[in-house]
DNA sequence: TATTGACCTGTGTCTAAGACACAGGTGTAA
DNA sequence: TTACACCTGTGTCTTAGACACAGGTCAATA
């Protein structure tokens, strides 16, 4: 099996087993005729693992980490167990985040329905960004540096 | 004022700074001297402005294009809003992902809560992974391809 | 004046997980 | 033999900074 078709088997990318052969977590066996990659069985299998991992967010260097004490026999589900719980947490985060910042942009997107367009100044690019986060500039006014030519 | 007290001023860090300037869409005056930029006032109100934007997910390609047409003199409010609305959408497609994959690992640490941890078969990395997406493999026990040396 | 030492500077390199570009190889049909 | 479609491995690119590091600056000391 080359790389395509493995890629087509499994439902993913050609360029996505070759990233993982080419960083060394699946090893194909090179044909000296003509220098292809072919995967057998065991490979496939531990491509599937691999690609279940990932679809569980786990990141390449954890699913390294997990082949490689699988590799000397050892139980790997406690390890898993952890990365798993690591991740619940970590995804947490990123929910929490993705939600803040929905709510940030909604509430730009209607504070700044009444609101005109306007001309950049030279002190301002977009007032409904200056504006947003800074609500209420208006101490700004004398910024009196030394001129820059313009 | 230089790389670092500037970003402390803009609560950023000097890399933050120095990222921006180097990327070119800040533009300190360069010290004969010694060397160092020196940022004024303008370029600190510019900062702000892209500190901003990125509190609010603006991609830094996205700001450069802002930038350079504002340095022109048009207005940007439109194509703030059009950024800003396509970024929502794009934060909703995240946010579902999180709690896809919230729900994902949820339910694989309480499936997992009952199953004992197993050493990996040469078939199998972690049955707990693999049983995982799979969900129910029984009829791939034939694996009759040509034998692997082990 | 010389020297220490803390802090600061710019530049170069690294990151994750593939996506993309590209020159060349393979295989089938004419 | 040639044409052409498809496949291959390798090298480079991506984000938004973080980190390492050699050297510079500056105030306090000797």
């Amino acid at each position: 099996m080359r790389v395509t078709e493995l890629a087509k088997t499994l439902s993913t990318t050609p360029d996505t087993v070759r990233y993982y052969t080419r960083i060394g977590l699946i090893e194909p066996k090179k044909s000296p005729d003509n220098g292809y990659k072919y995967y057998g069985q065991t490979v496939q299998q531990r491509l599937k693992f691999i690609l279940n991992a990932r679809q569980l967010d786990f990141s390449v260097d954890e699913i390294r980490e997990i082949l490689t004490e699988s590799d000397k026999g050892h139980t790997v589900c406690p390890l898993v167990r952890e990365i798993v719980e690591h991740r619940l947490a970590e995804t947490e985060k990123q929910f929490q985040s993705a939600l803040l910042l929905r709510e940030k942009l909604k509430n730009a997107i209607n504070d700044w329905q009444s609101r005109p367009d306007k001309a950049p100044t030279g002190h301002m690019v977009c007032h409904l960004i200056e504006g947003e986060v800074l609500e209420g500039n208006e101490n700004q006014g004398g910024h009196n540096e030394q001129n820059y030519k313009k």
